[in-house]
DNA sequence: TCTTGACTTGGACTCTGTCCATCGTAGGAT
DNA sequence: ATCCTACGATGGACAGAGTCCAAGTCAAGA
């Protein structure tokens, strides 16, 4: 799923060089970036660009579904582009490494009626931790 | 589960009327607070206790394993006093209540071997989003 | 009571993110 | 091809959350 450019310019998404450029260092489905490390691979094609349209940019893009906010440190928000399959996180204790993961099942269906208290429960988001074979 | 206080001074924790303060304000098993509403229910019981007393003991205790935290925002971390008894987290995404839920089996297990990349997984996070009765 | 290493303090500092007035331009209209 | 203008870009100020540090204070063992 790499024409992420296509499918912006189809939803009318105003293209200009600055976004072009945030929509290119995105695509590709294994990143998962910092607003900041982004800006950097910005800046690497497009030197003039400044750090709040790439958070403007990559607002609008989690805002249209094709972006995915992820915070697994409590520290900087990371951007993943893998927005189209659902997926979940493991990540290195150590090193922070981020690795996609399909766990078995929908882990909705873990949580029994009677723990919903009343919510209408629509998302779950599950961060599996540990160590990655290099910090072992 | 309330002798937090013992279980600290058992263990050799030095007792200062700044860390008891902030002790007592996380006991009790159903509180999510973020530092500053610590330091806020601190000051009320000790009017010069400083913020950086209050990080300082919230590290101490979640070092200690007495204490959680909890970053279901990106926003500020919550501190929760609850480490005794796994548990997840059910967050309304209007008003930003915290429930502790209990799901169904262990998390872990949802994580098939092929799916855990060499790494040595240890822990599991679960966030579960919805509106709550109120939201609704 | 004395001593001392551990704890506390407030303010400066860092990191992450937002806001805003002003300037520039993408892309439809002509 | 050129013009218009609403939308986007810019950078610098600002804000929220958290860390760091040098100097002062104190808990608790001797
Ligand atoms: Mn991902
Ligand atoms: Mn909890
Ligand atoms: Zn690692
Ligand atoms: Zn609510």
């Amino acid at each position: 799923m790499s024409d992420l450019l296509e499918r912006l310019r189809a939803r009318g998404w105003r293209m200009t060089s600055q976004r072009r450029v945030v929509a290119e260092v995105l695509d590709g489905d294994h990143v998962h970036l910092t607003a900041d490390e982004v800006h950097a691979r910005a800046v690497a094609r497009l030197p003039e660009i400044s750090r709040a349209t790439v958070y403007n940019a990559l607002g609008e893009l989690v805002s249209l579904g094709e972006v995915i906010e992820v915070s697994t440190d409590g520290r900087a928000k990371r951007y993943d582009p893998n927005a189209h399959r659902p997926h979940q996180h493991l990540v290195c204790s150590r090193c922070g490494t981020i690795r996609d993961v399909h766990p078995a099942g929908d882990p909705l269906t873990d949580l029994p009626a009677e723990q919903r208290f009343g919510f209408t429960v629509s998302a779950v988001e599950v961060t599996y931790r540990g160590l990655c074979p290099g910090c072992a």
